[in-house]
DNA sequence: ATCATTCTTTAACACTTTTTAACTCGCATT
DNA sequence: AATGCGAGTTAAAAAGTGTTAAAGAATGAT
């Protein structure tokens, strides 16, 4: 039996470091493709499977955490790791390394990257089998995440992308505050007036949704966010 | 079923005691996440699950006792252990332990630490089945504290969560005093004259909602505080 | 490509929550 | 009784939220 190499997806706009990055991952025994900018590297992804996403934050044409949410629409699991500059604010890195494994600060070095590359491999391939499916009891009803319904006894509503996306936060933070920002940055972006009043509006439905079951409800605290009680 | 590792967040700014402490709490089988001070330890706090918090009252940016505050205003029940200096008189770790579930004074061993950890999670996770409601009964009236309704009769009142927090903490005070000053640095987290008059407005509102019940009443203790006394 | 459908955002308006202001009353110390 | 400060109360201001409908985007089928 023959073991299929690991393969991974870089995208960096650095000719230079791009291909350092590719030679040295490949000695190494992996399989990557190189991509000059987000673009390309998206449309690559959406034809092949890859194991692990390592993609600089800074590049034209598509950054890298635009691509890395546009990974993330077709598939939820793949591990990522972002490059960011040095010179960022770790505030900003966090609000980017949200939904990634990782991000390592420019310069670094190869080992460094091997070193963290294995480490969220070894991580996720475990993990991988058995988080497969992911539900939450609510109450009467039953929210499954993956598949993105909400079921009462036989009745099962199918939830959009950004009612199940909202849904899922509420849940995992189920009886403590989802923080209004927080979860704006998360399923939004961008937390700004707009998408505020997006969210509100998505609130709204899900409140419509969940309204056959008295035990639960989605509280707002004002100025702060939203609380799912039950 | 997949048995989810116990978090733990873990908050202290010696670097060498607190990834000491996050190494032999991993070992043990835990998962630690370390923060150096109480600011970003809140930051991760509000946009993570955690099963026990461990921390440090002295910090910079942000203390333990602030940072304790800060969590229990998005969860009520999460395990709260702080870690105080032994040339800490008693009666200020006394109030600083309010709200915590226990506290250690260094040095400790990390026996005990593991030790004192294990039976609040098995306090803790046992009555966490049983304490997903929280009720109170003020005369005639009953309090939900997590779905924020005072109830008299058939008649339900939705209080707002100002509301609710202020008269949570009346109840949990009954017929003792609570002092002004710590109720304002809990719910408005600062004690400035325009947050007191605030709190004023709510007491009057409160009354209202509880003038049914002539064995209930929100006595005023000048210059101290209130009263809630049946 | 075009149309129909579904999802998401924007707009509009009503309503709530919280804070601030203003005025009044009461308690305590002189 | 006079003073000063704390508290009681009401109302308005300021900010935030609830809800519905329609416009705009994206998606899928013909």
């Amino acid at each position: 039996m023959t073991t299929a190499k690991t393969k991974i997806l870089l995208a960096e706009d650095d000719e230079n470091l791009g291909l350092l990055l590719k030679e040295y991952l490949n000695a190494k025994g992996f399989e990557t493709n190189l991509f000059a900018n987000g673009e390309l590297a998206f449309r690559d992804f959406v034809k092949n499977q890859y194991d692990i996403c390592i993609l600089d934050i800074m590049m034209p044409v598509k950054d890298g955490y635009t691509l890395a949410k546009e990974i993330r629409q077709i598939d939820e699991d793949v591990p990522i790791i972002f490059l960011t500059a040095k010179s960022m604010k770790e505030d900003v890195i966090e609000g980017f390394s949200i939904g990634a494994d990782d991000y390592i600060t420019k310069p670094f070095s190869m080992e460094e990257l091997l070193f963290r590359l294995e480490a969220i491999l070894k991580r996720t391939s475990s993990a991988h089998k058995t988080a497969a499916i992911e539900k939450f009891e609510i109450g009467k009803y039953v929210f499954d995440v993956k598949k993105q319904t909400l079921q009462l006894d036989d009745k099962v509503i199918r939830l959009t992308t950004k009612e199940s996306e909202l849904l899922k936060l509420l849940c995992t933070h189920q009886n403590k505050i989802l923080d209004r920002n927080f979860a704006l940055k998360t399923i939004w972006l961008d937390d700004n007036y707009f998408n505020a009043r997006s969210m509100d509006v998505y609130i709204t439905k899900l409140r419509k949704y969940l309204k056959e079951d008295d035990s639960v409800e989605i509280l707002n605290v004002h100025g702060k966010g939203f609380k799912l009680v039950m």
